[in-house]
RNA sequence: GGGCGAUUAGCUCAGUUGGUUAGAGCACCUGCCUUACAAGCAGGGGGUCGUAGGUUCGAGUCCUACAUCGCCCACCA
């Protein structure tokens, strides 16, 4: 018999330990047909937050439907350890930094620290209830990962879509790296425009250049005007004399010069930013590259060398000022292009670098992601919208030390690109030696090591080959490409399910996964998004767990809709509390009434039963809809609002039958059981994919055919009783209005009524008379009249008996 | 500045392809110990559906503009 009080804390560990013990969730290949999903591996970055708990619940849920749909899910689970999160992350742990105590040592700490979070995640994500397969878990450093990542690699490489170049590149002085377009965060920033005095060497003719950034007055190689600009015409062709650095610059004309923005004048410098690199570009002007790595000006730069960035602006801006030279400064507030994994103005500078190559396949891209169903459909825009503006080519290269190395040496002589061999792999060329013993092009013996690692979304983006086993020997190939799902946030729409688009494409030349859902945010309140600097983000997944259960936790997950962003609210959380109070409730009942009960054939349900088997019915279709579309919430919504009618109406008609089969008969109380039993058993499947712990304890206690009802399969019912759920529906509304008029009178509802009488037409009377012990018992009523209507009902009379 | 989405009861959210008096939970009010559940049950009050126009016999739902919020992007002259 199922215990008077659930208690989770006992129940949840309990089943917890017994999936794993019978491997409820293994995946083994077998003649059913595979749903995969490809889940994002969590940031090894300390901690989970709540919208963690929020986004892979979702999925997870999918995950169970799919289950109970017959397919044999394929759900593993990861990790991104590598890169430099996972460093940012050592060394505010440990307060070393990677350049100070080595390569290998720092790496040691990586996977040290990286493995300690990993434990934590796989903890709360199994308190959670996640029905992964956690035998094919991965991370995104180990070296089967870093094998298939430099395979990807080469393939690519191999077929001509990686090249490696000396080109100006994002870099942040910060982390001591390039990064990608992708990496880049917008930040409004306050800062001075500062309008400058410029003379003409020719004619000292005066104009006037607003700035940002006066630090880079040294790095000017020309200056712009817009060939239609009047006022600006007699500048081009001359040439500008800057002030304090003193090096005349030509002046010239063009397009793309905007007449209204500063003053219509522009400085060009390499590089401050997107626009000097074309013109750059175009114009094949000198490179003046004026900052070093780490955020300095170059020792060559008169007066200002050495400098940090910020003191030197803040020093020529002085001297420009004592010099006269300054017009005016106006406060000015603007967005500036970021690292996102630090926050650091980024910066441009020319390295060699490894590029994947994105420019000439968009239009690729863009049918691939047309070939993908996206949920919400909306979505795709965000896609769309990405690749098509996207500008420049894929920047994978890393000066980074904890990453995936690339398997390149170059010949010490002639520069020449040594790959690995495929067979070799993994590798790291600053240890392993390239199978050749000398260059194929110019003989010389000697290598250098390439001592880049890949940047994190170039092994990110390969989850789908991870899972596969791309070129292993005894892998998932033909059943994963391409895989069923890809779930994730907004907000890497554009990072990692382009990415994993791109490499697909390229290995492929098809779509990753034939569908993609989308899940919002989470918010602390409206408008305002939890994150670390507000402080907002204290709500600690585990401790709620510990107050509320995960099936409680899973409940707030599971609510509202796909791709909407959500407020935390401990109010839902209630909700969640009461209803699965309320299953455990309802549950005992039916087992109570159970007792003497086996399956057995039945003709004819009493009506009031064909009604709720009809309703559920009704129900499964919407709830069956909602969850193919991967609309999570609102399934749950559907089936939580036939519940409640269930327990508040259903049941209470139906007790006093199953209670007293003197008084109703023993087949009218079979019917009773018949339909309990069976609405129960679907019902608590239907939860099993929000509750998963709850579900399985009744499962268990009452139905246990299975070893557990996670891999029960649903199978919807097939009935006539449209007329039933019609008139069904009418009764109940009586009954409600009987009941109101009792609470009206402040009476117990369990007051009897006298006389009742109602004008009730054909079909309802008929409904009526069919289902007249089970109505009259409901609300107690003595005698009840029933008078000829035309349409509907209407109530006449409701005699109470008030002592 | 561009793209996408959101705006419905005090709060958190539903509202299918436009169709009667706009729904739920919480909170509030009034009752009820009813052989599962007082962490419950029954009933009630509360909304000019962001604003302004438009289409339509009919708009929360479709169109336009605006406002506020969120995400993404562009803007560093």
């Amino acid at each position: 018999m199922l215990d008077k009080k659930y208690n989770y804390q006992e129940k949840e560990a309990k089943w917890r330990d017994y999936w794993k013990e019978n491997n409820i969730y293994k995946f083994v290949p077998n003649n059913k047909a595979v749903y995969s999903i490809d889940t994002p591996p969590p940031t090894v970055s300390g901690k989970i937050h709540i919208g963690h708990i929020f986004s892979y619940s979702q999925t997870e849920m999918i995950a169970r439907y799919k289950r109970l749909r017959g397919f044999n899910v394929f759900y593993p689970f990861g990790f991104d350890d590598n890169g430099l999160p996972s460093e940012r992350l050592v060394e505010k742990e440990q307060g070393k930094k990677a350049h100070e105590i080595g390569r290998e040592e720092f790496s040691k700490l990586c996977y040290q620290t990286t493995d300690k979070y990993e434990a934590e995640f796989q903890e709360l994500f199994s308190k959670m209830g996640v029905s992964t397969d956690w035998s094919i878990h991965y991370k995104t450093v180990s070296p089967s990962t870093i094998k298939i990542s430099q395979a990807s690699f080469l393939d690519l490489v191999d077929k001509g879509h990686c090249y490696h170049k000396e080109s100006p590149a994002l870099w942040c002085n910060e982390c001591l790296t390039s990064i990608a377009q992708a990496e880049l965060e917008t930040k409004s920033i306050k800062t001075t425009f500062n309008y400058i005095k410029f003379k003409t060497v020719e004619d000292n003719e005066e104009f006037i250049i607003a700035t940002t950034r006066p630090e880079l007055l040294p790095a000017i190689v020309c200056v712009f005007v817009n060939p239609n600009d009047e006022k600006h015409k007699s500048l081009i062709g001359k040439n500008a004399h800057i002030p304090i650095i003193d090096v005349d610059v030509p002046i010239m004309a063009d397009e793309k010069v905007a007449l209204d923005k500063g003053t219509g004048v522009v400085m060009c410098c390499t590089f401050g930013d997107q626009t000097d690199i074309e013109w750059w570009k175009k114009y094949n002007l000198p490179l003046k590259y004026i900052f070093t790595e780490d955020g300095k000006i170059i020792d060559s730069v008169p007066n200002y060398g050495g400098l940090k960035i910020k003191e030197a602006r803040k020093r020529i801006v002085e001297d420009l000022q004592n010099g006269g030279f300054v017009e005016k400064v106006e406060e000015l507030e603007h967005e500036v292009q970021t690292h996102e994994r630090c926050g650091k103005e980024v910066e441009y500078a020319v390295m060699n670098q490894w590029f994947i190559d994105i420019m000439s396949h968009k239009e690729d891209f863009l049918k691939i992601g047309n070939e993908i169903k996206w949920h919400p459909a909306h979505m795709q825009n965000r896609y769309n919208e990405w690749v098509e503006n996207i500008m420049w080519d894929w920047c994978i290269s890393r000066q980074r030390y904890f990453g995936v190395p690339f398997p390149v040496w170059y010949c010490k002589d002639c520069k020449e690109a040594i790959f690995a061999k495929e067979e070799d792999l993994p590798v790291n060329p600053l240890v392993d030696l390239p199978n050749i013993d000398k260059c194929p092009k110019c003989g010389c013996k000697e290598f250098i090591a390439e001592a880049d690692v890949m940047d994190t979304w170039a092994t990110s983006s390969v989850t789908p080959l991870i899972n596969m086993r791309y070129k292993e020997k005894d892998n998932y190939e033909d059943i994963l490409k391409p895989m069923s799902l890809r779930t994730n946030a907004s907000e890497i729409i554009r990072t990692w399910d382009f990415y994993t688009i791109v490499k697909s494409f390229y290995h492929f030349g098809q779509r990753p996964w034939d569908n993609v859902m989308i899940s919002g945010f989470v918010m602390a309140s409206k408008g305002e998004k939890i994150s670390k600097s507000k402080g907002n983000s204290k709500i600690d997944p585990l401790t709620l767990i510990n107050q509320f259960s995960a099936d409680v936790m899973r409940y707030w997950a599971g609510s509202g809709r796909l791709g909407t962003d959500i407020i935390y609210s401990e109010e839902t959380l209630q909700r969640g509390r009461k209803l699965i109070n309320k299953i455990w409730n309802v549950s005992k009942f039916i087992e109570m009434h159970l007792q003497d009960y086996e399956d057995r054939k039945l003709d004819n349900y009493e009506y009031i039963d064909k009604w709720i088997l009809g309703k559920y019915q009704e129900m499964e279709k919407r709830f069956i809809k909602y969850m193919d579309d991967y609309e999570v919430g609102l399934a749950l919504n559907t089936l939580e609002k036939f519940f409640w009618n269930f327990c508040d109406n259903y049941i209470e008609i139906v007790k006093h039958r199953l209670y007293r089969p003197e008084e109703f008969g023993q087949e009218a109380r079979y019917s009773s059981q018949k339909t309990v039993y069976t609405l129960l058993y679907k019902l608590l499947q239907d939860f099993s994919i929000f509750f998963p712990y709850i579900t399985e304890e009744i499962y268990q206690e009452l139905y246990h055919q299975e070893k557990s009802i996670h891999i029960t399969e649903i199978k919807p019912l097939e009935f006539n009783f449209a007329e039933e759920v019609k008139n069904g529906d009418l009764i109940v509304e009586i009954i409600s209005q009987a009941r109101g008029e009792k609470s009206n009178n402040n009476l117990s509802l369990k007051t009897p009524i006298k006389l009742m009488e109602i004008s009730v037409d054909k079909e309802l009377k008929k409904a009526l008379e069919a289902s007249n012990k089970d109505f009259k018992a409901t609300l107690f009523i003595e005698n009840l009249n029933l008078n000829e209507y035309n349409k509907g009902y209407k109530i006449d009379n409701i005699q109470l008996d008030i002592e």
